[in-house]
DNA sequence: ACAATTGATAGGAATTACCTATTAACTTAA
DNA sequence: TTAAGTTAATAGGTAATTCCTATCAATTGT
């Protein structure tokens, strides 16, 4: 059996003519006779009676073509469908996103999103780096916002944009009275860290040339959940902390015991990058997504 | 877009692995792989995001699989309404039957029909001779039982027996004196007969070697709608007429009035057979029908 | 009676599906 | 680290299927 012959079938059946049937399905009128003999015999049942002078749709045929209408009429629901998924921008974007970077991006991106190309439904996760790359190995999400370097040859990543680190500490902080930052006092400081798997822990000891050794002791045990919890210890004067760029606007508003200040030094940035799977289909949404997130960053940070 | 190339693709979707996917459907990998690649350019959708480690299905692909098991499905019930109508005993036989045969041969055959073969659905139709051969062209109905021989050639018979003409007349009718009945005692009766239309009249002018024209004048206006019309004219007085045997039944056993009497004369009968159209692709339920009617026939009646 | 129509048949051409063999990339075991 | 085993894709050739033109037999309409 074969859509096709569904197709002749119910040709025949409508116009109770083979000749105009087989006109109706582009084919010669031998060719459609021969398809009808042949699902007659599969089908073990006589669908027409044919005279000279008629051709008649038996009464097991007619239940048959009313099935064959509903065979037809699901295969035509499937090429619809498939032509409303050959946009690659519709559908769902599974995204995940690092936790130091969703609460302060997003914000800055949805709004546009949504606006320029509604067809879009993103779908946030926000978890740590690690969690992220599993899910994406495992086609829980489509595509991660990154702060770190992929290595698995699997993935591939689109770089987006370098996010400079501010140093945020006490306003009576000994670094207060200094009028420039330079990268010999980031060395000594009394760094506070974000807790374990979040990449800017690691990234902020890197640009302050420390080690996992150095952090032992008194500060060990006060590695904070959130960028939030970290900036009440820095208010509540337990020691400085760097701060991704976007990240800024969550302090400046709301705590006048901590400043803020601009890192003038080299390498003191990570790059945010969009990392998908080398097979993911739909380059082209992630693409579109990234443009957005360009085009919406504020004028401090830098696009690549 | 093919039900084969659906299967393939619901393989690959359960299984996760085209080899497997392959074995499955009984073609090889490379048979199968081809074949998905087809439908994807076809459909311009990824259906699959492949990698040397692990195949899995794409979100658009999900929907456009979902909605192929709903393809199958219907194909598949088609299938099975094609099973089921495999057995030309199954489904509706449109019978066809003349008012002067139907109450009496009915009530013979429909119990026996019903208990040896429930699978036929007899729907019953009782009309004149011409009414059926109409409707039996228009395939309105798929067969009928007639009294007379057809000449069509579209159309084909099975015979099933003779039914022979009884006399009926009044008790106080002249020819309750005679003992047997001879031609030339029909051929002067008062004959009454039914309505036009009925082969049945004609028949007995027939046998009573009467014309047309004879039959004008008084008993002109008293041609009966029925048999059972008939029987209450001959009760009356009104005259004599010939009643088929299976109709004995009817008069005997309600009035007393009525004398039947058998003619043992020749040509004093009428043929019963099932005509069908020649291309009725379901004979086999006709001879099925025939040779129930044949077995609960009285032993009155003799079979051809 | 003759031309036009209709569905079936025959024979050959074109397309399509299929198979085997092989490749490239990766994973696992030694 | 190398070797063996998997996996999906590719190439090339074969078999099956579909399709066409030409024709026939029967019927219908003029």
């Amino acid at each position: 059996m074969n859509l096709r012959d569904l197709k002749y079938l119910i040709a025949v059946a409508d116009t109770r003519h083979f000749g105009q049937a087989a006109e109706r399905c582009f084919v010669s009128q031998p060719t459609l006779s021969g398809q009808i003999k042949k699902l007659e015999e599969e089908l073990g049942v006589t669908l027409f009676e044919r005279s000279k002078r008629s051709v008649e749709t038996t009464h097991p045929g007619e239940i048959i073509v009313a099935q064959a209408r509903r065979v037809l009429e699901q295969a035509d629901a499937l090429l619809q469908l498939a032509q409303s998924h050959q946009d690659p921008l519709v559908g769902p974007l599974r995204m995940g996103v690092i936790p130091t970077l969703s609460p302060y991006l997003m914000p800055l991106i949805l709004q546009p999103l949504q606006t320029q190309y509604p067809q879009i439904k993103l779908v946030l996760s926000e978890e740590l780096t690690d969690t992220l790359l599993t899910r994406l190995d495992k086609h829980e999400i489509d595509a991660a916002l990154l702060a770190t370097p992929v290595e698995n040859p699997d993935f591939e990543s689109i770089p987006l944009f370098e996010e400079p680190f501010w140093l945020v500490h006490p306003r009576n902080h000994p670094l207060s009275k200094k009028k420039k930052i330079i990268q010999t006092d980031l060395d000594c400081t009394d760094l506070l860290l974000l807790a374990e798997g979040h990449c800017l822990a690691e990234q902020a000891m890197e640009v302050c040339h420390l080690h996992e050794r150095a952090v032992q002791g008194d500060l060990a045990d006060l590695r904070a959940a959130s960028l939030e919890t970290l900036l009440q210890l820095v208010a509540a004067g337990f020691g400085c902390t760097l701060l991704p760029a976007l990240a800024l606007n969550a302090v400046s508003a709301k705590d006048k015991g901590i400043m803020t200040r601009q890192l003038q030094l080299p390498d003191t940035y990570r790059q945010i990058s969009l990392v998908y799977r080398r097979t993911f289909p739909r380059r082209k949404v992630l693409e579109v997504f990234a443009a957005v997130v360009l085009e919406n960053l504020p004028d401090t940070i830098r696009a690549i």
